[in-house]
DNA sequence: AAGTGGTCTAGACCACTAT
DNA sequence: TAGTGGTCTAGACCACTTC
């Protein structure tokens, strides 16, 4: 798979986000869109879309006949939710080091709901990777994701640990677009409670999740359960259609 | 509080939105850009504006070069985490005729947590609302809210079991902007359960966030504990950036 | 090759904030 | 009143999909 080269709205994007966190701006103040148009040689529209983006990252706040500011609280979040793609950069952006172990591995007959979840036939093969994630010792994450056989291509698999939407690039030629999760409060049962090293009956978050490639078709199933002591969620909230 | 007149853009999302949910579109295709522009009379960027909301929402998705379309599975998704603004509004769209209890509703001194949340001292006086939210007769959520009384208007209050944001704007004259929400799974206490209906250690769903104003300051500091048996969240996840 | 969405430009006018 | 972000226009060219 190749990707294409930054536009240039990303382009600004990235040396507006240096700007801002290498704090390189008076008063946490941006300066006027017409300015940064002018200085950076580009439209006020790429200017406007690069400044859109930060600001729904929650690195800035605008106000109308104002200005645009630096959102120091925003820049605190790390693992925004809505932001979430592979549990081994959530774990370095918390600080940590982490690691994987695959516990299972293996192609076996799906689940009814893994085959309500995929579009498949109940029954039909999937490919089933199970993997724990740790800092430094302690377990953190767990996850099990589900691809339908179907989707593999025939090239010799290596390498299981390598983060899901990587893999299925490279070994199913399918581009993970998005997921729709459900967040479902569990009390951890036994087995769960074991790899976690936590106590059964724990009280865990759980995702369930399905995700999409760009031509809108399921292509995983993934549940997942977190340490809520090690690892915490945030979210930034907006009313619809802003 | 005043607000402006829908935006041209908002127009034309509403417009297709209704296209879109009426089904009066064929093979869940919508029209190209430049016909739709030329149909409603405004530009391609208009036309575009609205139709970026909607595929931010779910509804729709584009595939460059091939064209827009519905998106069905993304239509059926109630209770999207990241828009939530009111639980009655959540409720309704379950299909529940929600009811309101203010349980507490007064003034007292702010715990630590709270003022750090809040940016005012401990000990500083806040206005406390607790409520519980049913559908029917089954209780669903229980929220406390909690806003500075320094930020309260002189008028005497009457009414609060009007949705937080509204009582923002009556009685404070700030306009909630966002929240920024963690996800907390829980074991309920006692209490909680009790006023839940539910067991005593039952795995619920809690939300601590801080509400924050136009101008960026904090004025609001909820919790929140939910019936998962009852209510349940999606979200969409999105690689960051796009 | 034709058609579609993606990016970018240059400029106009409006709504709101600060002073 | 001056300056800022918000909205909207008209048009150009590019990247990708489809036939």
């Amino acid at each position: 798979m190749i990707t294409r080269n930054p536009s240039l709205t990303d382009q600004v994007k990235a040396h507006l986000k240096e700007r801002i966190v290498n704090d390189w701006l008076a008063d946490g103040r941006i300066p006027p869109e017409a300015v940064l148009a002018e200085d950076l040689g580009v439209s006020r529209t790429t200017i406007r879309d690069a400044l859109a983006k930060l600001e729904h990252e929650g690195a800035i706040f605008r106000k109308q006949g104002a200005g645009t500011f630096v959102n120091e609280p925003g820049l605190q979040i790390k693992s925004r939710l809505e932001e979430i793609w592979s549990y081994e950069q959530v774990l370095e952006d918390h600080g940590y080091t982490p690691s994987v172990e695959v516990l299972i591995d293996q192609i076996m007959a799906g689940d009814e709901e893994t085959a309500a979840a995929l579009a498949i036939a109940p029954g039909d093969d999937v490919l089933v990777i199970e993997k724990l994630f740790r800092e430094d010792d302690a377990p953190v994450v767990l996850t099990r994701n589900r691809i339908p056989a179907a989707l593999l291509t025939d090239r010799e698999r290596i390498g299981d640990e390598m983060p899901i939407y990587e893999f299925l690039e490279e070994y199913c030629s399918r581009r993970l677009a998005y997921y729709v999760s459900e967040i479902i409060p569990v009390a951890l049962n036994a087995e769960q409670a074991k790899k976690l090293g936590v106590k059964r009956g724990t009280a865990a978050l759980s995702f369930d999740e399905v995700g999409f490639d760009q031509n809108n078709e399921p292509v995983v199933h993934a549940t997942s359960y977190f340490r809520d002591d090690l690892l915490r969620f945030r979210l930034i909230r907006r009313k619809a259609g802003a």
